[in-house]
Parts: structure tokens; C-alpha cells; sequence
DNA sequence: TTGCAATTCAAACACTTGTTTGATACAGTT
DNA sequence: AACTGTATCAAACAAGTGTTTGAATTGCAA
């Protein structure tokens, strides 16, 4: 069995890149071995050769798919580093949150790999949708809580679910509503590749172009910033 | 070839809904005719027979999901009566729209068998989608954008998208703005059943019990109503 | 060169799955 | 009873697909 971590060019790092573009596009059971093989030059034997089996293969290639976005993309800074962009105010975080999410999301107008297949995990859920929230998701999440954490004014929330007569605005509280308006803004900023077949037949015009993207950003960040801080004040 | 709109309970009937009900779990391609055959106890050649082949099975499926959605569920008044509870003011029209978009989505704390095809739909559309969208979707979403514009301010939107310098509000903006409302409107609404496994994992405590949906629903109009208009102010 | 392990290859295998077939049973009509 | 169109059934078919196999080839070291 050869290194799988090395960059090499052959046969099983072609596989790889075969692989993450065919299971993006088709998803895991209507791609062939046969076609990631054609694509990537190699005989068929060759995918259980270098990794077993498809099963096996679709997991190295979703890992790989998550490394290699990582190489070219801010998203990364925003995983490893806690304190993405501390220094600065929180409205503007929020801003760099979303607009790096969308980055992340698409690229020259299209969903990219990585992005697809997670959003085929979500139909067809497997070990490797864990690793991914585990090794990733989850710190970028707790990030836009801490931001919207920042964000919002001493006395909210308003606690409609709580309804207790209490007027008083516990810690647990605020901790519940920053959850809901995390969720919020990960629908706004999801929602897009997620439902892209429906957005492109109710909304023909929407496109994913950096500059259509910062348009986007600007929308959920003003969208949002008005919601958690109760006014609409530009940025 | 058998009358098919009729409600008979012969091997038709319950092959659609075997079909609805597998091809909502699993997908297209992941269910066998063979495993809808025996959950209706038929023959295999039973599809074949009454519907032509799989894929017809499955266009059949999709409508009559569709159709036995309507019959016990309030979104079918939502989608024919064009002026949705015209009367009430449109903070309260709001309300109603996205505790309805919610109600229609979830059944028993778990999505309904529509909703789960039409996820699968946004993976791999066919031409079933386009159908339920031209049927129902479309008009949902324009009704979600005529309140909305009774609900933006004379004033709005500060236009952060035309860059032109001109500080006139056009009818054409006002107009982009409410698409770009109920685009974030609907990501809320839409989110929870589209990114589910992702949820579950980032908050384990989301449930969807009808007491969930009504604070899921309070929490969307909130959020909305405060971007949209620009304060906070309790319903 | 020789030997050896890693790799590639064409072919075949085993199984699943959508579809078809031809016979059989059923229900209603004449 | 005989006929007819409808419906059901067990069995088989044909194609696709993941996987295996055993030989052939390559790359590298002794």
C-alpha cells in the first residue's frame, strides 16, 4: 500500500482528482468506478489496487477534496486559527465570515467539489460527513456564535421561546439566541448551493461571480447585522 | 391502462405509495422496484405493468406525493388562493407564511415525504422538479415577495448593490431587494430540512416537534421582520 | 543481466437490478 | 358455458457494475 499523504503524480493521485470531480457531480452511487477510471487514465483494477474498494476510494477522495481546498483557500486561516481576525470589530468579522464562506462555496460560478459533496452527504449521510463537521464545520460554527456572541446588544434577546414572566436576560439565554441567529446566517450563506436547481428556475438572473458573491455577502451581512443589533444602520 | 387519478386501494395505489414512501428515503437510485413491490405487496413486473418502468414510477410518485400533501395540509390554500389572508396586516401575513412553509416541511418531528423528494430533487433534478415548482413553488414565492414589499418602508432599501450615486430609490430596486428578502426568507425556512444531518450534529438539541416549529418560526419572523424593516420591535 | 517487488492490464466473475415473457387466474359479458 | 380484456405471477433475460484474477510489464537494486 503506497503513501497516500505524498503528492505524487501517478496513478493514485489521479484517481483522486478523478474521483473528487466524478462523486461532486454525481454523487456517490450513480458514479462508476469505470468512469473515475477513464478519467483518471488507469485501469480499472487499479481503484481496489490503490484502495481497496469504491467505498474506500470515496473516502480518500472526500479527505482529499478537504486538504486540497484547503491549499487555495482563506477558509483554512478561518478553521485553524480561533481568533479569525480578532483584531477587528465584530460587524466587520461578520462580514469576513460570511464573505469567505461564500468564497468557499463556489468558485467560477459553480459550486465547487468539495462543497458538492458535502451537500450529497446531506442526502446520504457516511462516516466521512463526521470527519469533515468534526475536523472542520464545528470550529468554523462556534466561531460565528463567539462573533454573534459580540454582536449583539447587552439586553437582548427579546426570549420569545422562553416563556417564563421573568424580564430578567439570562446567560443561557443569550447563548440560545446567538444559536438561532447562527443558524440564521449558515442557512443564508448555505442555502445557495443547497437548493441551487430551485434558486436558478425561481431566480434566473442569480450568479455566483466574485462580484455577484460580494453582492451577496453584503445582502446577509446587512441582513443579518440588522436582525441581531435591531437597526439597519449601513456598515 | 388503468385509470390513474382514481383513489382506488388496488395494486396501483399501493405502489405509489411504497414508491413515495422509499423514494423519499433513499433516492432515485438507491431504491430497487424490487424493494417497492414488496413493501405493496406486488409482483416485480407490477411496475411495469401499470406504470411503464421505474422512471415513471417514480414521475407518478413525485405527483401523487404532492397531491395527497395537499389534501390535509393548509399550504395548498397558501398556493391557490393567490391573496393569502390578504386582510391581515403583512407582519402577521409573514407570520403565517413561514409557520406555514415550516408545518408543511415537517411531520412527526421528521420531514415529509415530499420535502425528502424534493431534497433529492436539488441533487439530481429532473423534470419532476420543474413540474412541482411550476405547479406550487413559483407562486409560493411570489406570494412571499408581494409581503414582503407591503412590509419594506417607503424609503427602503439603502441599495448597497447599485453603486450608482444617485440617492432616488427606484421601483426596480425597491423591487431586487424584496427578491433578495425572501431569498434569505426562504434559506431560514428551507435550511432545516436541506442541511439536517448538519444540524443534528451541530445542535443535537434541535428538534421538530410542532412546540420547536412555532419557536422556529417566531425566531425566522423576528430575524426577518427586524432586517426588513429595520427595528426589532416585538409582533 | 538477473531477481524481485510494485504496478498495470485484459479478461472474467459474481451479483444486482430493470425489464420482459408467457402462462395463469380473475371478472364481467354475451 | 364460452369469450374477452384485465391483472397477477414465477421465471428468465440482458445489461450494468463492483470486484477478482492471473499474467504481463515496469522500475529498481544487487
Amino acid at each position: 500500500m503506497p503513501n497516500l499523504t505524498e503528492e505524487t503524480n501517478g496513478t493514485q493521485r489521479r484517481l483522486l482528482d478523478a474521483a473528487v470531480a466524478i462523486f461532486a457531480e454525481r454523487g456517490f452511487r450513480r458514479t462508476t468506478v469505470r468512469a473515475i477510471c477513464e478519467e483518471a487514465d488507469a485501469n480499472i483494477a487499479a481503484v481496489n489496487y490503490h484502495f481497496g474498494n469504491k467505498a474506500a476510494l470515496y473516502d480518500a477522495a472526500f479527505d482529499h477534496a478537504r486538504l486540497r481546498s484547503n491549499e487555495d483557500n482563506p477558509f483554512v486561516q478561518m478553521d485553524e486559527a480561533r481568533n479569525f481576525h480578532a483584531d477587528k470589530p465584530a460587524d466587520h468579522r461578520l462580514y469576513l465570515f460570511i464573505r469567505t464562506m461564500l468564497e468557499h462555496q463556489f468558485r467560477n460560478g459553480k459550486p465547487t467539489d468539495l462543497t458538492r459533496l458535502m451537500t450529497h452527504e446531506m442526502m446520504q449521510p457516511t462516516a466521512a460527513l463526521d470527519r469533515l463537521i468534526e475536523v472542520s464545520v464545528r470550529r468554523v460554527y462556534t466561531n460565528l456564535v463567539k462573533i454573534i456572541l459580540d454582536l449583539m446588544p447587552p439586553g437582548s434577546p427579546p426570549t420569545p421561546g422562553s416563556s417564563a414572566s421573568g424580564s430578567t436576560t439570562t446567560s443561557k439565554d443569550r447563548e440560545t439566541a446567538a444559536h438561532r441567529y447562527a443558524m440564521s446566517v449558515s442557512a443564508q450563506c448555505h442555502f445557495h448551493h443547497l437548493a441551487l436547481p430551485m434558486i436558478q428556475r425561481l431566480e434566473p438572473k442569480q450568479r455566483y461571480t466574485p462580484k455577484a458573491l460580494d453582492d451577496l455577502a453584503n445582502h446577509i451581512h446587512r441582513f443579518t447585522l440588522a436582525a441581531v443589533r435591531g437597526d439597519n444602520s449601513p456598515v
